[in-house]
DNA sequence: CTCGCCAACATTGTTGAACAATCCATACTT
DNA sequence: AAGTATGGATTGTTCAACAATGTTGGCGAG
């Protein structure tokens, strides 16, 4: 639990755990973007061997998580205003397009119902990471309602860039509040079958966290 | 070294180039769907390093191109039912979306315009491999009309798929004919600024050719 | 004093060999 | 003949080395 990495569980692949753990602490923020992760460092400290960090990063390298600059290493992506841009080109294309011709079944609306609770829940208890998680949550949850598992994939990237520029920024404002009732929203939507409706409505506000997103970052950096 | 692999030019990203290398003999039929890609051989044959042949592996494997059993290998991935059916959940999704609410600007219509003719003109000509790739452009450039890289890449990887799929089928039917025309009636309805009619239309399409696909396959094989 | 060149250093990219782990096939035992 | 044991082959991982490239510092010229 502290610095220190022991565990030396033999795992099936070594190169598939490395990339996980090495995913985890991004995740966590222990690992802040522009980071420079040097080989010779980390494969001592993980305790593998220099050749199947290599191995990993290329897995992450190809999640877009770390970026390879050619003889000089790899640094934990840094996103800026294009990226967001391109994060929400993909959002806007594949959640309203989720709303609109996914299978809304009971069940899924019933987890997508309790997924928002979670967050007003933690919104009113002040925990902003644990709203923050369950607003993620939540959007998955929408791409999931297509069945496929590439987009969920893909979700899954760009939430995680999503978090990276989270913790690029050097202030963190209440970003996530404001959108936890529109979720709520969404799923009434859904459930009185209004996915026209629904899928405008996310369509503008995937636009309105953009934009919020933009202003928040180019006033701050560049 | 059997057929001809020379070139030798050393690259600067070793790793790259025989990952692209590989991704283009797939690509090519050259490499046909389970086979088996040998370490030592290919390794040898490629004239690089195991550990350098591996971590392309681990790139492809990340493209999906490619299947990596534990301590068995790797095989060019074959597709079966279950992959077609995840296939065009994702292509049912992005492809109307994309013209739904993507940026359908003149330039963009008539490229793919242009791309309709080369597919009609390789109709005429017989050439199904050509009619097969104009085909296959038309549907990248209506992914494109999103602006979204990530979108591009994530239908570059499902045609990759597509492809095996064909690879993979002991009858090869002439299946890219039937949907020439209705390419050229999707761009009409684009130019016309009937952009939901397309998208129903295209939803339809995809529907019929999944079917057709399911059917053949399931029909042949398994 | 500043600018540009140059050499030493550090890091990444690639290779080859080695060993453990696992799977497959053959041959052996009962 | 059926099940099991043994051997060989292939993959997974590590190590040590070298080549190629980037960086850093100092040096001298202007």
């Amino acid at each position: 639990m502290t610095l220190g990495e022991e565990p030396a569980a033999e795992h099936a692949h070594t190169t598939a755990w490395i990339a996980s753990v090495l995913r985890g602490r991004i995740a966590a923020g222990r690992l802040t973007p522009g980071s420079k992760l040097s080989e010779q460092s980390l494969s001592a400290a993980l305790g593998v061997s220099r050749n199947t960090l290599r191995q990993a990063f290329t897995t992450l390298a190809g999640e877009s998580i770390v970026t390879r600059v050619p003889n000089r290493g790899v640094f934990v992506a840094s996103p800026g205003a294009e990226e967001v841009r391109e994060i929400y080109r993909v959002r806007r294309t594949i959640e309203p397009a989720a709303v609109l011709w996914g299978e809304a079944t009971p069940e899924a609306l019933n987890a997508m119902e309790a997924i928002v609770q979670r967050a007003q829940a933690a919104r009113e208890a002040g925990s902003v990471a644990d709203m923050a998680g369950a607003n993620q949550e939540f959007h998955e949850a929408v791409v999931g309602l297509t069945g496929s598992s590439a987009l969920r994939a893909l979700m899954d990237r760009v939430l995680a860039e999503m978090r990276l520029v989270f913790y690029a920024m050097a202030s963190a404002p209440d970003f996530h509040s404001h959108y936890v009732s529109r979720n709520a929203g969404l799923v009434q939507r859904l459930r009185a079958g209004q996915n026209e409706l629904a899928a405008t409505e996310l369509r503008e506000y995937l636009d309105a966290a953009e934009a919020e997103l933009l202003e928040h970052l180019t006033g701050v950096a560049q």
